[in-house]
Parts: C-alpha cells; sequence; structure tokens
DNA sequence: TATTCGATAAACAGAT
DNA sequence: CATCTGTTTATCGAAT
C-alpha cells in the first residue's frame, strides 16, 4: 500500500500503518536531523541566510504562480511549499502555468466549442475550498475568489451548472473546517468576508487531499489536468469510482479551532533540495501548483512533518515522511515557533 | 436495513 | 432594487 518511510507520532494525521523505517524513524527528544534529512534531501543545512518564502498564487492574479514578492502574511503556512517554484536552485520547477491546457481567457469557452465535457473532479467540495484557501497568497479567500479558483483550476465547473457556488457556500457554513474572517473594513473591496482553513483541520483535509488522490490515481499523475481532461475525452473512468474519505468527523471533539494568528515569515532551510521531483512532463494540477503533490511540510501537535516524494515519482503513493525532530526543527528555522507554539 | 456523508436545491436575511 | 453572501433546512443517492 502507501510507502510510509518513517515512524510518526501516535497522533499524527499521517500515522502510517506499518512500514517504519529505522533510518528515517525519529524521535523528538533524539537529535538526528541530518541523516534524516539527507536521506531525502540531498544537501545539508547551509547558510542561514537564506530563507524560503512560503508564497502563493494571488487568487485573483489567474497568472502564473508563486511569482508575487514574498510578505510576511504570504508565508504564514507549512502546507503550501509554493515557494518551491520560486528557487530554481531548490526544484527544477519553473513557475507552472494553472491551466496548460486550457486558454486563460476571461470569457467562458462555449460548451460547443470544447472537444469534450470535463469530468467532474474527484474531490469534495471540502477538498476543493480547501485547495483554494492553500492556493492563495495569504491563506485566506473571498467566496468569490474560491469560485475563481475552482473554476480555473477545475474546467468542470465552468460549465457546470450554477448550483455549485451554492454547495461551496454552504460547505463553508457547515463544514467545521472553515473560518470566516471578517475583512477589515477600512480595507474592504467586496463583498462579504474571508475564509481559512481551520489549523486545527488542516492535516485532516491534506489526508482527505492525499487519500482521494490515491484513490483515483491510475498512474503517476493523476492529477494532471491533461489526465483529468483526456479521460473524460475517452470516455475512460479514469476518476469514475469515487470514493469519499470522511474523516473530518473525527475531529468534531476536537475543541473549536482557535483564530490564531497565521503562522508566517521565512524559513531558513537552504538544506532543502530536491531533484527528480518532476518528470519530464511538467504539466502540474493545482494540488502540485500548492507544493501538495510535490512535498508537504506541515505542523501537527508538537510535530511537524516532512513529506516528500519518493525516488521518481511524483505521486503521493511514493512519499516519504520524515518527522523533523527537534535539531531539525532548529535547522529549519523552528517553525514550531512559527506556527504559534500552541501545541 | 440503518446510518453516515456529500451533493444539491431552496428559502431566507443581511450586506453591498 | 439587484446581486452577492451566509445560514439553514430538506432531500436524495451512494457508501458503509
Amino acid at each position: 500500500m502507501e510507502k510510509y518511510t518513517q515512524a510518526l507520532p501516535p497522533h499524527s494525521p499521517l500515522h502510517p500503518p506499518q512500514n517504519n523505517s529505522e533510518a528515517l524513524s525519529r524521535s523528538p527528544s533524539l537529535p538526528q536531523p541530518a541523516a534524516a534529512l539527507s536521506a531525502s534531501l540531498p544537501s545539508s543545512p547551509t547558510s542561514p541566510s537564506s530563507y524560503l518564502h512560503f508564497t502563493s498564487t494571488p487568487w485573483a492574479s489567474g497568472g502564473s504562480h508563486c511569482l508575487s514578492p514574498s510578505t510576511v502574511s504570504d508565508q504564514d503556512d507549512l502546507t503550501c511549499l509554493s515557494w518551491l517554484h520560486q528557487r530554481g536552485n531548490l526544484l527544477p520547477l519553473q513557475p507552472l502555468p494553472k491551466i496548460t491546457t486550457l486558454p486563460q481567457t476571461l470569457d467562458p469557452i462555449p460548451v460547443q466549442q470544447l472537444p469534450f465535457s470535463p469530468a467532474k473532479p474527484p474531490y469534495s467540495f471540502s477538498s476543493l475550498i480547501f485547495m483554494a484557501i492553500e492556493d492563495s497568497p495569504e491563506k485566506r479567500l473571498p467566496v468569490k475568489g474560491i469560485y475563481e479558483w475552482i473554476v480555473e483550476n477545475f474546467p468542470y465547473y465552468r460549465e457546470a451548472p450554477g448550483g455549485w457556488r451554492n454547495s461551496v457556500r454552504h460547505n463553508l457554513s457547515l463544514s467545521k473546517s472553515f473560518q470566516r474572517i471578517h475583512r477589515d473594513k477600512s480595507q474592504s473591496v467586496g463583498k462579504g468576508s474571508l475564509w481559512r482553513v481551520c489549523p486545527e483541520y488542516r492535516p485532516a483535509l491534506l489526508e482527505v487531499l492525499r487519500k482521494t488522490h490515491y484513490c483515483h490515481r491510475t498512474n503517476s499523475n493523476l492529477l494532471n489536468k491533461p489526465v483529468l481532461l483526456e479521460a473524460a475525452d475517452n470516455g475512460q473512468n479514469t476518476l469514475g469510482e469515487t470514493m469519499e474519505i470522511s474523516d473530518l468527523d473525527s475531529l468534531s471533539s476536537n475543541p473549536p479551532c482557535s483564530l490564531t494568528p497565521d503562522h508566517e515569515e521565512l524559513v531558513p532551510m537552504e538544506s532543502v533540495e530536491l531533484t527528480e521531483v518532476v518528470g519530464e512532463d511538467s504539466e502540474k494540477d493545482p494540488l502540485a501548483d500548492s507544493g501538495y503533490i510535490e512535498l508537504h511540510y506541515y505542523q501537527y501537535q508538537q510535530y511537524q512533518y516532512l513529506v516528500l516524494p519518493g525516488d521518481t515519482e511524483l505521486d503521493l503513493e511514493s512519499v516519504e515522511i520524515l518527522q523533523l525532530d527537534a535539531e531539525a526543527q532548529e535547522a529549519a528555522g523552528s517553525l514550531l515557533d512559527l506556527a504559534g507554539g500552541n501545541h
């Protein structure tokens, strides 16, 4: 099944069923980060003067990813690794277009001009909203921004009846995973509030995404838009068998998420250097644009995880998860502190 | 078979 | 006034 190569704490959202790797197994109290990190991170920690900027695509720009200057508020998330796209020395990634197979026009494409109808994405609305918000520079979006992100990244919704927008709003209101944030009236542009992901539900949302991805993959690039489109084109049921992952309710007993300030900033992780994370076909999906496919880096409780792709495949089936111990955290700039240190 | 969950529709109120 | 946003309720189908 899934290839995890380390030992996660009992409360890990990605606790592996088995196959703990001794080489990557970590105890928070046993510093040995170099070996752990070097297992998947070729280079070792170096200059603290280099920092990784956690940034992402401005939701309204519709343009390329991760090109906007980083601000403090841009860097508040541990899961978005869009900064990877900013650093040519880290990844052989270039800023990727959001949609490589569809014209990025503002005008909707008439259905009759499309060679086929895009297949409905397998993701639940919660996942779509999650991706949209996480792909925003400040990890918060207005409803309209969520709409636009979904339409931009999933052509299905470009043509779908408008009811899905109602579903988005319904999901935002109903789901505990999302928080409504009142806008600063002095700077408010547009109606409504901003929405963000409740930090405590982020691991679960990530897990849902990961499982959804895994369950629907037929190749290593399941989520690539071309695959989605080709599947629809060929009438293949590449994404047909939906498997709903509903583990969010397992968190329903958790204390209500707090409105702690976003984590942010610059994280010294010069050591992170990845190669071979992208195949020759660099067409990306929205998850990949946000770093979900290539790599996750997030905090859960007192632990932090660095989820790396496997040797060559860029899919979540073959990721490796590294639990960063205290020393690694220090080398990485103490992300615990950045995360608020409330765990 | 009952329950759960997600999707969908609809109604409504408030804000812009 | 129209539109958008947010909430709530209800229903349905699929999965468990």
